[in-house]
DNA sequence: TGAAATTAAATTGCACGCAATTTAATTGGG
DNA sequence: CCCAATTAAATTGCGTGCAATTTAATTTCA
């Protein structure tokens, strides 16, 4: 019996797809232990940037489902995990009053001053990893793009 | 009060993390459909594909540690998983004889099958996402430069 | 040789992702 | 005004990822 061809599409090493999948969880894998020291995981710290930007810019707090659209993620998703940033004491979940369905987040002090220990957190992580600043923000805009089209398509 | 600054570098959307993990998401909520006709998920695809490749290469198997160095992905993932592949009927699991510790891997005649309909799916895939061939490839390319400087870390 | 160290899977526990459904509130058409 | 349609969260259920531990087999070396 001989052996079966191969297509070279289907080799697991020239699947963008599975670089793509890899390449995420090693970054993600390189975030943990810096962000365990602040005690969230990763997509927490991912829902606490937006929420840090939208403080920046009051009056307006996002909704949940703000946050699901900036972070592509549905309700499931987010409302354990912001109740797990609640009970840690980062963060505010109220109704609306206008709106009961609505759920608006807020900062607390303790979610507000944790911002200020990301920066040198940041700093170490892209130091340790000897990545050149201009590649990776090359391969950020391509990713750009290449997510642009996959929210674009019909299905 | 005046608004607090924000550093671009903790912008959302100058995250090359938060790109790669957006991307890699939505690059698997594209295969879901197209997979669920085969009855795989996306990590159960990947397996597949090794397994596949390790297939047309007779005579080794590969050990659940094989495919988990392939995969980035430890037992604690690959165990339940290759035993939902083996109630599918696509995956034979076996300890080896000369060492009891080690679970071979071996392809049922369906598994073998079902790479025929891979292909077309792949096509489609690809085709309906009107991704350029080349500027994917190039993508792969820096993407896999990035990982393996991530997997070459000191931690 | 025989206890200690190492190794491979499996197990446990927790936090996502996400489809599907449910609940509750609001909106819109007749 | 009322009822159907829509909307926002929450809930449920399942399959990952992954750290930590456990189990069992093998290797090492004093």
């Amino acid at each position: 019996m001989n052996a079966p061809s191969i297509e070279p599409e289907l080799l697991l090493d020239n699947q963008l797809c599975f670089k793509l999948y890899a390449a995420s969880r090693a970054v993600i894998r390189g975030y943990r232990p810096l962000l365990e020291s602040l005690g969230l995981t990763y997509p927490q710290y991912l829902a606490m940037l937006v929420l840090w930007e939208w403080h920046a810019r009051p009056p307006e707090q996002p909704t949940v489902k703000a946050l699901g659209e900036r972070l592509l993620l549905d309700s499931g998703t987010l409302t354990p995990l912001l109740k797990r940033l609640e009970q840690l004491g980062f963060v505010r979940r109220r109704r609306a009053a206008h709106d009961e369905r609505e759920v608006h987040l807020a900062l607390t002090e303790e979610g507000i001053a944790l911002r200020d220990k990301v920066m040198p957190l940041r700093d170490e992580l892209i130091c340790s990893s000897g990545l050149d600043l201009n590649e990776m923000a090359e391969l950020r805009a391509r990713l750009g793009e290449l997510l642009g089209q996959l929210m674009g398509l019909p299905g």
